[in-house]
RNA sequence: GAUCUCGUAGCUCAGCCGGUAGAGCAUUUGACUUUUAAUCAAAGGGUCUCAGGUUCGAAUCCCGACGAGAUCACCA
C-alpha cells in the first residue's frame, strides 16, 4: 500500500511508529510479559480500608503487573488516565510525570507516552492499585511497556456512567467483516461467543457425564448422506474423484453403532448449497449424538435435561428471554403428535387422508403445492406454514409419515407413522431425533423410495448409500439419535435475532478490498 | 434467485424537491498533578461505494454494477 493509500491518521501512527524506534524502543517486543492479573479480577477483589486521620490503607495488589489494549486516554497536566482493556474486563491507569521519569529526564512521559501512544496499542504496567476520589479502582503506574503498536485508529465508543454506549459500531458488514474490530469496541459482542463457548462445553460435558464418546467423522464423502439437502461439491485431484462436504454424519455414527460404540457424539460442522438468510449460514453445526438400546421416548427425557441444563449453565435461570417472548427451558416439555398439532392450528383431521384430500386441504389453506410433492412433504408443508411458528414454549412434535423419514424405523404401533420427533423452540425448529431405522431390508426399501421421489423431480432426496446397507445388514441394535442445532440453540442461549451473531465469521460474499 | 431499503470524514450520523459538503467523537497544536461520554481554546481531514446518463451545474434525479440489511422462496 502506497503512502498516498493511507488516511492522514494512518500516516501519523506510521510516524510515530518510527520515532519511537529512533527513541530506541522495539514497538513489538518478542520477550514475554509477566502479567500477574486479570482486570476484573483486580476490581472485583482490590480492597482499602480508611484510617482515623482519613488516609488509605491499601490492603492488598501491593504490586500489580497488567496489560491491555490502550482505549482511552485522558490528560490532566503532569498526569494522565489511560484505560486499557485486557481479555476480562477494562481498568483505568493513573500516571505521573514525576514518576515515569529517569533522573530528570521526562521524554518518555512528555513524548512516548503523550504523544505517540495511540488507542489501540497494547502495553504492559506494573504498579499498584488504589481507588480515585471518585472511587473508580485504578493501577498507580510506575512503569509502562509498550508490547505492540497499532498503525490502525480503532472506532471510537464511548459508554457512560448508565451503560449508556454512544457510537457504537452498527453496520452488520463492518462487524461481520472485521470481527476483530467488532470484538474490541462493542461491548457485550464478547459475552455472547462466551456464551455459546460454555453452551457447548456444558452439553459435551453432559454427553460424557453420561458415557458419550466424542467421535470425528469425515468431512469429505463421496455419497453426501443423511439428511435431504444440495451439497457443496469438490475435487480430490490426485484421486481425481468428485467428493462432497458433508450435509449431516448421521449415517457415518450409525456405522460406529454397528461398530459396537454404544454411545457416540459429534460436534458436525455442515454444509449446505442453499440460500442464506437470518438463520441460514452455508456452514453451520449440529451435535448428533446416537444411544444404542434406547427408544426416542428416552430421547426425548435426555433431550430436555439436557438443554435445561444448558440454559441454567448459560444464564443462571431456565427462564430465558427471547425476542418479546419468555421461554421456558423447564423439563419437561410439552409433547404433541403431529396430527394433533394440525388439528389443533387448522381444525382439520389429516390422519387418515390419502395425497389427492391432502392437496384438496392445502388449497382451502392457501399453500402452494406442487406435483413432486408426496403424502409426507404435503403434511409438512400444512405443518411449517400453519402450525410451526405458534410454538413458542419448548415442544415436542411427535410421529411424522413415513415417507418423509427414509432413516426412522416404523411406528411400533401406528400405522403408515414412524418414531421420530423434532423439537419446536420459539416458533423454529431446533432438534430432530428418531428410533432409528436398523432394518436393512426396510432401509434399501426407503432408499429405493427416494431413488423414486428423485426420478419424479424431487432434487434434494437421498442417493442409496450401499455400504451404510451393508453395515446395517451386519446387524445395528435398537438406537436412538438426535440432531441439534448448535447454532440455532445459541441463538436462543444468547437472545439473538440473527444466527450471524453467534458465528464469529459468518460467511459474506468476498469484496474487494483496498 | 425475487422484491424493498441502504452505502457521505477513522466511527456514529445530518444534508437529498439539483447550486460540488456539516456536526459529535477520534486526530493535530496548546492549557490543566485524581479525570472518567474529562474539560477548555484552536486547527487539519471527504473522487459523498463504483461506472454511466440528464443538466449550465449532481451527494442529491435516472440507469447499471458491487456490497449490506429486511421480506419471500429453498432449507436447519
Amino acid at each position: 500500500m502506497s503512502n498516498q493509500e493511507l488516511t492522514e491518521q494512518e500516516l501519523l501512527r506510521r510516524e510515530s511508529l518510527q520515532k519511537i524506534r529512533e527513541l530506541g524502543i522495539d514497538p513489538y517486543p518478542a520477550a514475554l510479559y509477566p502479567v500477574s492479573n486479570l482486570a476484573s479480577d483486580i476490581k472485583a477483589n482490590y480492597q482499602e480500608e480508611v484510617l482515623e486521620d482519613g488516609t488509605k490503607n491499601r490492603l492488598n495488589y501491593q504490586e500489580v503487573c497488567v496489560a491491555g489494549r490502550l482505549m482511552n486516554m485522558r490528560e490532566a497536566g503532569k498526569a494522565m488516565f489511560l484505560n486499557i482493556q485486557d481479555a476480562s474486563d477494562r481498568i483505568q491507569l493513573y500516571l505521573r510525570r514525576e514518576e515515569l521519569a529517569e533522573n530528570e529526564d521526562f521524554t518518555f512521559f512528555d513524548q512516548v507516552i503523550k504523544k505517540l501512544l495511540d488507542i489501540g496499542d497494547f502495553i504492559g504496567v506494573k504498579g499498584f492499585v488504589f481507588k480515585t476520589k471518585t472511587g473508580e479502582t485504578t493501577i498507580h503506574v510506575q512503569s509502562l511497556t509498550l508490547l505492540s503498536k497499532s498503525l490502525k485508529p480503532l472506532p471510537i465508543v464511548k459508554t457512560d456512567a448508565e451503560g449508556n454506549v454512544y457510537d457504537a459500531v452498527h453496520d452488520p458488514e463492518f462487524r461481520y467483516r472485521q470481527r476483530y474490530v467488532d470484538l474490541t469496541v462493542n461491548p457485550g459482542v464478547k459475552e455472547v461467543f462466551l456464551k455459546r463457548t460454555k453452551m457447548v462445553n456444558t452439553m459435551r460435558n453432559f454427553l460424557n457425564d453420561h458415557g458419550g464418546i466424542e467421535v470425528d467423522t469425515p468431512v469429505l464423502q463421496n455419497i453426501p448422506g443423511g439428511a435431504t439437502a444440495r451439497p457443496f461439491k469438490t475435487h480430490h485431484n490426485a484421486l481425481d474423484v468428485p467428493f462432497y462436504l458433508r450435509i449431516a454424519n448421521e449415517l457415518f455414527l450409525k456405522r460406529l453403532i454397528v461398530g459396537g460404540y454404544d454411545f457416540v457424539y459429534e460436534f458436525s460442522r455442515n454444509f449446505r448449497n442453499e440460500g442464506m438468510d437470518r438463520t441460514h449460514n452455508p456452514e453451520f453445526t449440529i451435535l448428533e449424538f446416537y444411544v444404542a438400546y434406547k427408544d426416542y421416548f428416552w430421547m426425548m427425557d435426555f433431550t430436555e435435561h439436557l438443554l435445561e441444563k444448558v440454559a441454567i449453565a448459560t444464564n443462571d435461570s431456565t427462564e430465558l428471554p427471547v425476542g418479546e417472548n419468555t421461554i421456558s427451558f423447564k423439563a419437561p416439555f410439552k409433547r404433541i403428535s403431529l396430527f394433533d398439532a394440525i388439528k389443533d392450528y387448522t381444525g382439520i383431521d389429516v390422519s387418515q387422508m390419502e395425497e389427492d384430500e391432502l392437496r384438496e386441504v392445502c388449497k382451502k389453506l392457501h399453500i402452494e403445492t406442487d406435483p413432486t410433492m408426496g403424502k409426507g412433504k404435503l403434511i409438512d408443508e400444512i405443518f411449517s406454514e400453519k402450525c410451526e411458528k405458534n410454538f413458542i414454549q419448548p415442544t415436542f412434535i411427535i410421529d411424522y409419515p413415513e415417507e418423509m423419514s427414509p432413516l426412522t424405523k416404523k411406528h411400533r404401533s401406528k400405522k403408515g407413522l414412524v418414531e421420530r420427533f423434532e423439537l419446536m423452540i420459539n416458533g423454529k425448529e431446533v432438534a430432530n431425533a428418531y428410533s432409528e431405522l436398523n432394518d436393512p431390508i426396510d432401509q434399501r426399501e426407503r432408499f429405493e423410495e427416494q431413488v423414486s421421489l428423485m426420478e419424479r423431480g424431487d432434487d434434494e432426496a437421498m442417493f442409496i448409500d450401499h455400504d451404510f446397507l451393508r453395515a446395517l445388514e451386519y446387524g445395528m441394535p435398537p438406537t436412538s439419535g438426535i440432531g441439534i442445532g448448535i447454532d440455532r440453540l445459541a441463538m436462543l442461549m444468547t437472545n439473538q435475532h440473527s444466527i450471524q451473531e453467534v458465528l464469529f465469521f459468518p460467511q459474506m460474499k468476498p469484496k474487494q478490498e483496498n
